[in-house]
DNA sequence: CCGCCAGGGGCGCTGAGGATA
DNA sequence: GTATCCTCAGCGCCCCTGGCG
């Protein structure tokens, strides 16, 4: 008459009893633990296999205390960098025995991220990755980022918030240094929103190359990371003479210019270079294929996930800030300018 | 003497310590329960205010038996549909109230598939999607589908999963009537990996298209969704003379395609026409702007919690298949053939 | 009698100590 | 003493019953 209702998941103590051992050794079985005979193993294998176990998060989680579970919160966008960067972090976890939760937040005001943050503690994370800047940061948000180990993966940070990211800067450099070797005047930019950190260094990396080799500083022109803004800021640069060189801040919005340029009737690189940043899949595919600044997306995520850990297991670590190299791939889409007229 | 140590997280017990009432009317009050007067609630949520508390969701689950959570297996990879479909599906679940969990495979055997569903299980989710095609299906899988509610959105399935997905052979038929339509003699066709349900679908959308209007049926070359397999079978096909309209299985590949035929110095469309699938966000930016077979990724991952949901509410929803149609965008890519020589 | 709240029991598992050889 | 196993007491929360106005 005690029999268990149909469709009921069994438990540990069903093995136990199957296995004619207690519910501690059957833990300690599938926990990986010493001190249980082969015998005895094998005996408890047997009985999981048979009722189909399947051992209850919830329960060990609450029981333990621990969770074994990462939260990486990432802003809602179908770009490249998203999926890339969450990519890294996720296979980086797996390898270190951790899972991945992860939460979309729709904007980047403080209140979506303490939402989103504040979900994923609810979930029992034992650290969290930010994947997106921390443009203002509010008292829950600090509150939060000293009670969880945080790192963030934008150039912004809180006090204590460790941080792994891309040296923007030099990714701005690099480009615009790589254009003026190559014989331009000067270089026009068409920058992320000026909402992100890494577009903002971007930014400023370009400005200052060009300041220190003193050449003009042309008006940056502002997209939203979509190819569609870099088709529209292509269409004005396209009908300004002097352009002969762009820094774009991503690819995705590199291809955007380089449509419009095609379309006023402008070749690329003949006429005019233009230069992109992340490195995506279709940078060497499409026509024509792109020169761009490489982020190590798998690398970030890498070395994200191990600062966190290391984190989690001495909460005293030191916030750091590690910056990590792009690296320039020369490709088609830049060469030198024409011979002057 | 009885202090919590130092870093402890509050828990229901002290909320309700603090605002001098019992745990459960705490709970309440959190879950949005009746039955409980504003003022003992505002005491409470000041309570939770001032402690930090955050609920426990270890805790909810395990006592409640509910996660609201549902898992989404996806195979590892960086090509857009990935991302696209998990976006989708993390947007609708999350306007209904559900948790996504994730959890990315490496391969596609029935082992690495029925891991993957099992660890979702282990978090107690309450349904699940598979965003991949089941090649094969063991016990495994079997018993698991039967357990929990599963939707798949790629073609295959079992006895009791559900089914939301494109209809790839629609997709094929569209692609290559539209190129038929435009006057050239045959399509030839460049194949996903026949592991995958949608590629085989779309080939034989092709296939069927052809031989219906009497057209010779060119050997299908096959690659695996990458721009670089793309490339590959480029300077296969623009070394054949016949050759005047590809029907190309995904954007990504049909833009290594078009790269191929560029450098063997033909013309898009000119002298060959392209068609894709996915519609891609860069489809439309990069040059030529590609034609493509769209998918609806948003509206497949809302269909498909939807149908999660209802199976969680009741198990007894028969399993079905409900195909979705894909849109036919047409851009530059694709056009008449040159006059017959 | 109904609206509001407190208390006990238990979800499935693990950590600590004791018992048995 | 050492290897193996078991009993016991919670982890933090929600459901149920019942008492108080």
């Amino acid at each position: 008459m005690d029999e268990k209702p149909h469709g009921t998941r069994p438990g540990m103590a069903d093995v136990a009893r199957l296995a004619g051992v207690s519910a501690q050794t059957v833990s300690r079985t599938l926990s990986g633990h010493p001190n249980v005979r082969e015998h005895t193993k094998a005996k408890v294998l047997a009985a999981v296999e048979e009722l189909g176990y399947r051992k209850n998060d919830a329960a060990r989680v609450l029981s333990s205390g621990r969770s074994h579970t990462l939260g990486i919160v990432v802003f809602e966008t179908m770009f490249y960098s998203r999926s890339a960067a969450t990519v890294g972090v996720e296979t980086a976890a797996h390898r270190a025995g951790y899972t991945v939760s992860a939460v979309t937040v729709a904007s980047m005001d403080s209140t979506a991220i303490q939402a989103a943050m504040t979900r994923l503690s609810e979930h029992n994370v034992e650290g969290i990755i930010l994947a997106l800047p921390l443009v203002q940061v509010n008292k829950g948000i600090e509150d939060l980022t000293r009670a969880i180990p945080t790192v963030c993966t934008d150039g912004s940070r809180t006090a204590s918030t460790h941080v792994v990211t891309v040296d923007q800067h030099l990714a701005g450099r690099m480009a615009t240094e790589h254009l003026l070797s190559l014989g331009h005047e000067t270089v026009w930019h068409v920058s992320g929103p000026e909402s992100w950190i890494e577009a903002g260094g971007r930014t400023q990396g370009w400005r200052e190359t060009l300041e220190a080799s003193g050449r003009f500083v042309p008006p940056a022109l502002q997209g939203d990371w979509s190819p569609a803004s870099g088709y529209q800021n292509g269409l004005i640069l396209g009908r300004i003479p002097d352009v002969t060189a762009v820094f774009v801040a991503s690819d995705e919005m590199a291809f955007g210019v380089i449509r419009a340029l095609h379309e006023l009737g402008k070749r690329v690189p003949e006429d005019i270079s233009v230069i992109g940043v992340d490195d995506i899949p279709l940078a060497e595919y499409c026509s024509p294929s792109l020169t761009t600044v490489a982020q190590p997306f798998g690398f970030i995520g890498e070395r994200a996930v191990e600062r966190l850990i290391a984190a989690i297991d001495d909460p005293q670590t030191p916030a750091e800030t590690e910056l990590i190299e792009p690296t320039l791939i020369v490709r088609s889409s830049t060469g030198a300018p024409a011979a002057a007229s």
